[in-house]
RNA sequence: GCCCAGAUAGCUCAGUCGGUAGAGCAGAGGACUGAAAAUCCUCGUGUCGGCAGUUCGAUUCUGUCUCUGGGCA
């Protein structure tokens, strides 16, 4: 029980202020700073990620940030294999790993663990879609139907991914992604956690979120995107990332300057708003003031250090 | 000051041959186990600008007032 690592997590919607909370708290507290961000994991995506500047990683060690270049591709599963290693890194060195992020599936594969599935094969993915193509839509969730009908009555026919996935584990295992889900229930718990979440009246959440859109537009992510698109070709997945995807879109003439704004804008409430439901489901999320100055956010974690 | 056109959901607008109304967008809620900043689902009651008249019944017709565009002086 006790031996467990103990793990600071701070998670939350986009433009929360997690970031910001995790340095203030360094200041307080031996951290080092755990990343759980799908799209930080890049090189060359800073702008558009809200990364933490170079000054900033200056100031307390940063990790799983800056992995792969753009053209690789990442899954929760590489996110676990190499953030378990770090966290017992920094503990043996007698620091705190604090986990920092808004990626909830990562985090919640992290602290409770994977369920024994076969990786994600792009190959097989392909050919499925193409079957999904030329045989008209649904042929793929008939199949599921066959395979693995309880997954297929709690996907709907309409979420072509997730069809996808399950048909693929089925393929590449032999058995279903329900029968193997079934035991997991991301139940593992190897860590002691106390997972905190900025909490925001949602009209200031979003005029932070439109604030910082502008803000990146502001320090160059137009730029940013051109260059990318100087290195690699469009159709990479991380032109997908919101933000980019919008960009993509203003240099293609879809959208001036100000429907670009707008758009990135909206995207990104969105983006929060999923955020939000995800971190709302897990009961162990504590909402705190986000201004440290209220004392309440140290007093949680001095209690948990303490224990 | 006069003439014309508008005023309906947060926004843009449609509509009701008189029986209290519906689209798009915005927004809200939700799902999620190797693509997760992805992907997918659900949700439309609002003094139909105010007041009065006609009518069994007015958001709809009539009058009047207010406001907003445009035009003429």
């Amino acid at each position: 029980m006790t031996d467990k690592i103990p793990v600071i997590v701070i998670c939350g919607p986009t433009g929360s202020g997690k970031t910001a909370l995790a340095l203030e708290l360094s200041r307080f507290y031996p951290l080092e700073i755990v990343s759980a961000d799908s799209r930080q994991v890049y090189r060359r995506m800073d702008i558009g990620t809200a990364k933490a500047t170079a000054a900033e990683q200056a100031v307390v060690s940063h990790h799983l940030i800056d992995l792969i270049d753009p053209p690789e591709e990442f899954s929760v599963a590489d996110y676990v294999e190499r953030a378990r290693p770090v966290i017992a890194e920094i503990d043996s060195r007698g620091r705190v790993p604090c986990v920092v992020g808004g990626t909830g599936l990562y985090i919640r594969a992290l602290l409770g663990g994977l369920a024994n599935l076969p990786g994600g094969d792009a190959a097989l993915r392909a050919q499925l879609h193409r079957q999904e193509a030329t045989e008209g839509q649904g042929t793929l969730f008939r199949r599921l139907q066959r395979v693995d009908p309880e997954a297929a009555g709690r996907i709907h026919p309409h979420n072509l991914i997730r069809i996808v996935r399950a048909l693929e584990v089925y393929l590449l295992s032999g058995e279903t992604i329900t029968r193997l889900n079934a035991a997991h229930r991301f139940a593992e718990m190897p860590y002691r956690v106390l997972q905190l979440a900025p909490h925001w009246q949602r009209p200031d959440l979003y005029d932070r979120i439109d604030a910082r859109s502008r803000q990146m537009l502001d320090l160059g992510l137009v730029d940013e995107v051109t260059g990318l698109l100087q290195n690699y070709p469009a159709g990479l997945k991380i032109f997908q990332t919101l933000g980019y995807r919008e960009v993509l879109r203003y240099l293609r003439r879809e959208f001036n300057a100000e429907e670009m704004l707008d758009e990135i804008r909206k995207q990104t409430r969105r983006y929060a708003k999923r955020q939000l439901t995800w971190f709302k489901k897990e009961a162990q999320t504590i909402w705190v003031d986000s201004s440290i100055k209220s004392g309440r956010v140290t007093k949680y974690i001095d209690d948990f250090l303490l224990r």
